[in-house]
DNA sequence: AGCAGAGTGTAACATTTGTTACACTTCGAT
DNA sequence: ATCGAAGTGTAACAAATGTTACACTCTGCT
């Protein structure tokens, strides 16, 4: 177990030994689940720190219908849901179900807590994780707060684009950049289109060559 | 000094003394700084802690083209960027600028970690914080996923629901929610017509009344 | 070389939202 | 009670995006 642990972002720059050493300070648990076992459902307080050791794990969004929509997968040594445990409103925002057999770790709060004062560097590694989390949702929420599909793509190159260079490699199809902007795929094609017509830059397959990193620029500046 | 850090959500729970002790077992240091003075540049990394002690702070976003776009207030005794002081990223995603003379307590990062091991109380409080900050902006994301300004109202209406009731208290203006749905108070009106028109609520001056809960609630499940 | 499947360009049309403008209501201050 | 500011209902029109459909290109595989 402490070979997988050790792996995990929360134990990083630890040896196998310390962590030893630090878990068994505290009182913990290893549970067994089986596949399609519902761990959490959602709605439900979380009062236990849990990490997946083995197997993988799924969160499923339940709307006001009743239907499950979205999912998000969890793989080991990942920790389940890092930033519901503390906070005001520390219950999970989603179903937790399993997608294999597999076994999880589980720290109650308290103990957690304990475990974190108990070793800096566990400390800041959780804080690095929950941290993370919250600028990955705030670049996420920058991202959508553009309305445009042009401001998206205006967006997103000059994101890409590496400090004096004119060109943005694409690791993504068009099909999958449309799905990541939450746009249809002939909407952002036609707006592409556009772009180039404008002289802005020119969409080739896997890169995209900038022609007019004014006028990209001027997009996003409303003034 | 102590007396206004008791009010801050990271002390809470702790009196003036335990604040004063705490405070006191690592470096810290307290700057003043007046109206109009950048604090802070977008981008910059986050070294220290800020907590602000008296005045008024702004974080102002900067766009590619140089121009500020949005602002975000801060007023004592909060922390200046919690959710930014850990993580891979942690630099400052706005320009902290002064709205007014006043001062800050700044804990260089190491220090204050170490301040939070000193104590399981203010590293529960920060916890809290930071995942209060990581929550809020999930929800903030979900919020925004609705593409229709009708699966906006729908959401809205039903969490601010109480079980039970058929009616929803509004303290908003229909223009104050047209700002947080992002979208133009005409489109919002517009829509909301359409919805009485159907009989799924009457929407009155200060509460709305929930006609139809059913087909309320078959506007956000998609299957 | 030929084939299948995924990705792409493009068009016509439908739907949704934004913009602008104006008349009407509400509500608090004088 | 009256005034004025802020908020609301509504309409006509513009702009942006979604939907559907189809032909074309690319790529990897046999």
């Amino acid at each position: 177990m402490f070979e997988i642990l050790k792996l995990s972002p929360l134990f990083a720059g630890l040896d196998t030994l310390e962590i030893n050493l630090l878990i068994n300070k505290v009182f913990y648990q290893i549970r067994s689940f089986s596949n399609n076992e519902v761990l959490a459902f959602s709605g439900e307080r979380v009062e236990k720190a849990m990490i997946l050791l083995e197997g993988k794990l799924q969160g499923e969004m339940v709307d006001f219908s009743g239907s499950t929509l979205k999912i998000e997968e969890i793989e080991p040594p990942q920790m389940v849901a890092p930033a519901f445990l503390y906070g005001p409103q520390s219950f999970f925002p989603v179903n937790l179900s399993a997608l294999s057999d597999g076994k999880i770790l589980i720290i109650v709060k308290k103990d957690f807590t304990q475990l974190l004062a108990n070793d800096l560097r566990v400390l800041n590694n959780y804080l690095n994780i929950v941290s993370g989390k919250a600028q990955f949702l705030s670049r996420k929420i920058t991202f959508l707060s553009f309305k445009t599909i042009r401001e998206k793509i205006a967006y997103y190159l000059l994101n890409h684009l590496k400090t004096g260079m004119m060109i943005v490699s694409l690791n993504q199809s068009q099909k999958g950049l449309a799905e990541v902007f939450g746009v249809a795929r002939p909407s952002l094609a036609r707006t592409i289109s556009e772009m180039e017509e404008e002289q802005i830059f020119r969409w080739e397959r896997n890169q995209v060559i900038i022609l007019n990193l004014q006028s990209l620029r001027s997009i996003l500046g409303k003034y």
